[in-house]
DNA sequence: AATGAATGAGGATTCATTCAT
DNA sequence: AATGAATGAATCCTCATTCAT
């Protein structure tokens, strides 16, 4: 009711500071419950500000779990890249380790997203393709590696080394979810990495 | 569609039969839409029973998927055998062609129980526990095969193999999910396979 | 199946004893939730047998709770008598006395026939009538015994001390229900025959 | 029934005035049928708002019940208040024809508060805790008067009384609610007046 | 930039009851 | 004398969303 004293800037600062807490909330309902349990009335009461307060700041609840994901995947892309430096299997190793050290830091990225993917919900919902797009980003990055490393591999070995390097972490995560404390992530994508660097090399024999 | 060709009024004595159109009809929508996305109605009206009959035949919503995991399981375990015959890799080979096809087959069971996997929700759905039980029964059928392989692992080494075994096999699921025809599984099911018995090789061969 | 082993005539009492198990749960549930919370579903649970076999037995849902307070009636009835010694005041000390123990003994009958009694339902079920039935009954056993007691009152006069007499039992029944160990019901039935023998005296003295 | 007396269209912000006209419906229904017996539907259908916004206003169904047993207790109370003149005999007798009014005009509160005091179900509602805690208030109204009245008494013999008096006013209340026009609460309570202020007397007379 | 209130559709589940066996 | 199965209506409650303020 009093006006004039609060200095009118503070608004974007508090409406950018509404909006995180929103996000902070829905991608944790989100990795607990998947797209349809992620109900508004959850978010709203984990996040402390009204449903009415969300809409404001997103047009609908698939673009709320759309911009989950997109936060998500910056948090995530940012917590590793590809090393430069080593033998073959070791830069194999190197960023393989990467991997399992993020998946385990912030798994709410792909836990999501793997729970999106896996539904087949007739009108695919944003947030679905949103994870699809960011996975074939993953996917561009991955190719020029592979091929720095094997040079010999037609554009199908490729596509299929890759495919299978982003299969094995998809299923370790899964594993990891499942099995908790059993299950030693970093040997196993260790074993991964390898598996990997033999399976390359297999190819470019087997082509020649 | 077609009118007059079934009889309309039997109804009523069957029992099994309704439990069974129950089930096929939540199997259709759960991996299609995963646990929350399966409402009842839904159910209902895909298996033409009014949803008070489901009631009559599972406990509630939970029990019914947990039904319908348990039952995918057993048809999807029915499907595959483990080879007796031929070298160590082409044993392995061809159980990943089997699993590969069968997955092909009938990926109800694994798609809906990767869902329910990634889940974390504060109270877990019986469903989940049910998918996680029968993946450990998986786990026990498949020890003993990589023991048989390669004779010198310790239990750990067994353990883990065992772990990539099945994380490789839901990975590529999952690309198959999200790729579609672009993805060829039974190449990469072979790929699998071969790159889970070098690595057995190599560990053999590290521990001597 | 087997046909010719089993004598035919304990059907009748197998009739009987399913009967009873069937108004023993129906007590207990109805005298916890009331009309509307006692579900056949409940009472078949309760007592085993499946609702079907319930409408065997009983006609409807109303017919049963009829038919709880018919024999809970019974029950108390037999529970107690008026005694015929003593002098005024004792005697009506005496019977106080007993519908006190009554009450502590078996309260299913009152406290279900109070909560019938209050409801006030658009359609009068059965059961409440039947409830008020029984307790015109008892106000029927007590006038002559007030009228012996002090000769001289008018029907109006002994009509109000009756009502008052079963208004105090209700109350204190009530009292005990809430105020659980706290409430001495003993006491406060001695009390209470002594402030009905006080006032009908006082009756009489006024009126000469 | 009558239209365009009506302003169709205010709707919205109102919020106290809606909260308003959902418990003066389920006051009405509640206590015509009971805690069960009044269903969100039914309310809804009374005061013209959806099920839905029954669900803004109220936690759930039994904090809908507990605050009609709340609002009606306060309207109840406001009805009614301690005479400071007259003898002993005279302000009870007062006070009792002042209750006795209150009874006929506003009965909801009493008669629903009974119902939910008779159920013994087994997670007991907090509609049911509401009136105990109320009733508990009105008795630490009442125990002070009495103590006034027969300053000899001990703590015990003042609490005895205090039941007895308010076990009195319960009973002759069901009484009235059972029997109707043929009972004459007024005289009813003036009698129970009386028979309170006796007890008081002989108790004070008992202990010397 | 935010929110209190509202709303209709739909969520899971239970209801009393029926009927063929 | 009993029961497995079914059924439509009703139960409480949550859903995503809107809108006036």
């Amino acid at each position: 009711m009093a006006r004039g004293d609060k200095p009118q800037r503070r608004r974007r600062v508090d409406g950018e500071a509404s909006r995180t807490r929103i996000l902070d909330a829905a991608t944790e309902i989100a990795s607990e419950r998947g797209y349809e349990g992620a109900s508004i009335a959850l978010v709203s009461a984990k996040c402390g500000l009204p449903a009415s307060s969300i809409y404001w700041h997103f047009k609908d609840k698939d673009d709320l779990i759309a911009a989950v994901i997109e936060r998500s995947f910056a948090q995530w892309l940012s917590a590793w890249q590809m090393p430069t430096e080593g033998t073959g299997r070791e830069r194999m190793v190197a960023v393989a380790m990467q991997i399992a050290k993020a998946l385990l830091d912030a798994p709410d990225f792909l836990r999501l997203g793997l729970m999106l993917a896996l539904e087949r919900r007739p009108v695919e919902p944003r947030a679905r393709a949103m994870f699809v797009a960011v996975r074939d980003q993953a996917f561009e990055t991955l190719t020029p590696a592979i091929r720095d490393l094997a040079p010999g591999l037609t554009d199908a070995q490729v596509y299929q080394l890759a495919t299978y390097a982003i299969a094995g972490a998809d299923g370790l995560f899964v594993a990891k979810e499942i099995g908790g404390d059993s299950i030693d992530l970093p040997a196993l994508f260790e074993m991964h990495a390898t598996a990997l660097y033999d399976s390359a090399v297999r190819m470019v024999a087997e082509s020649e």
